[in-house]
DNA sequence: CGATAACCGAACTCGTGGGTACAGTTAATA
DNA sequence: TATTAACTGTACCCACGAGTTCGGTTATCG
């Protein structure tokens, strides 16, 4: 009877490991670097910190490892297999995935945490960018260029009209998730995302 | 002798408090709210904590009131005079406005420390939107309103046509600016607002 | 000139959080 | 089942920052 703790195998080694970057994401995301404490995350985890220091040596390497691989799973899931269809099914197929990715409370929390420490850890910033806003734009455009040979677009240059449609689709649903908290039904979005669309054919179709 | 200090007559009442907030408004900005210390302002600022405590009370005041001036200021100067003018005018001449303004390193600034504390904070949030991105929106859909009505422009929904345009003008250099600190040649700025217009007219011209 | 209220500097309290130490417990492995 | 390394919990150290206090200085106003 000295189960104190709610009765749980606790792992070992890499494992528990895991189980703590895990936790440790979750608060880093909901109250930032400098609102979370070690011990809370010890807390969540039911671990002592001990442990955290012995896995993570200091409170900016757990954050620097645990955001490091969130940022290179921005786009996990959604969006993965190659661009391809005709440009009115992709760009609106794109659009809605990139509305709904951005204003769900995970991805506006992992983007208010990077540009908040971004000054603090500039590499944190590359990295979401690569992995996030930078990989979209360079499949955009590969996908832009290619169609644009084929004759099914016509697009001069096609980084910039990828960057143009992007902004288009993101931006003000962004700003207003993370300044207003802000949501939206899912019918605004397909307006949106059928808009933006339209306009970009408007200037770019063959 | 006694001259410690940097032989300055030092101001009392409004104008020292004047002095004080431009102070913390300067460091709040470079720094985020949590890696700014009342003794790092006092020491720019050549005061006393207890100066700072008399007029401002606690550090959340003094931040709420500094950033909510500072968002009340955001559009100061640049772009206040109604729209007005032929539309692609008009609309070159705000997107090259908004790209100077957000690409500036002190509107990246206070961006950045609006959206890591609003959380925290939210009435500061609604304040930089309504003042910033709310206005500007505002701003250009009654101009295509207007001028939709006027048969120069063919533009149906002309708040969320006003919304593909600023997002298609601003998003990439801002995502870059925060996540990068990029900076951008004047050059590039005038190529992307001159296609952006384009991209705006070929839907919307009438 | 005074008088006085605002100011400064410095020393203080107090809570908190990063990080460590240690004694007891438990999962893993042979 | 015996051994051991990894774990937990607690208590601890130390630095730092919010906010206070106070004696001395100085701008301001009559």
């Amino acid at each position: 009877m000295t189960q104190t703790r709610s009765s749980r195998r606790v792992p070992r080694g890499e494992k528990r490991r895991d189980e703590i970057a895990a936790v440790a994401e979750r608060v880093f995301l909901e109250r930032g670097y400098s609102e979370t404490t070690m011990q809370h995350i010890a807390d969540y985890a039911g671990a002592s910190k001990e442990t955290l220091y012995r896995h993570f040596g200091c409170k900016g390497t757990l954050f620097s490892e645990v955001m490091r691989r969130r940022s290179s799973e921005v786009m996990s899931g959604e969006e993965d297999g190659a661009l391809c269809g005709s440009p009115p099914e992709v760009l609106f197929s794109l659009a809605l995935n990139l509305l709904h990715l951005l204003t769900r409370a995970d991805s506006l929390r992992l983007y208010r945490v990077v540009v908040a420490e971004t000054p603090r850890e500039p590499e944190l910033g590359r990295i979401f960018y690569g992995q996030g806003p930078g990989r979209i734009l360079t499949r955009l455009t590969d996908y832009l260029d290619e169609t644009g040979k084929k004759g099914e677009l016509n697009v001069p240059n096609p980084s910039l009209a990828a960057r143009l449609f992007i902004g288009s689709v993101t931006t003000f649903h962004q700003i207003q998730g993370l300044a207003m908290q802000a949501t939206f039904p899912d019918a605004e979005l397909q307006i949106h995302a059928r808009e933006a669309v339209a306009l970009f054919l408007a200037r770019y179709g063959a």
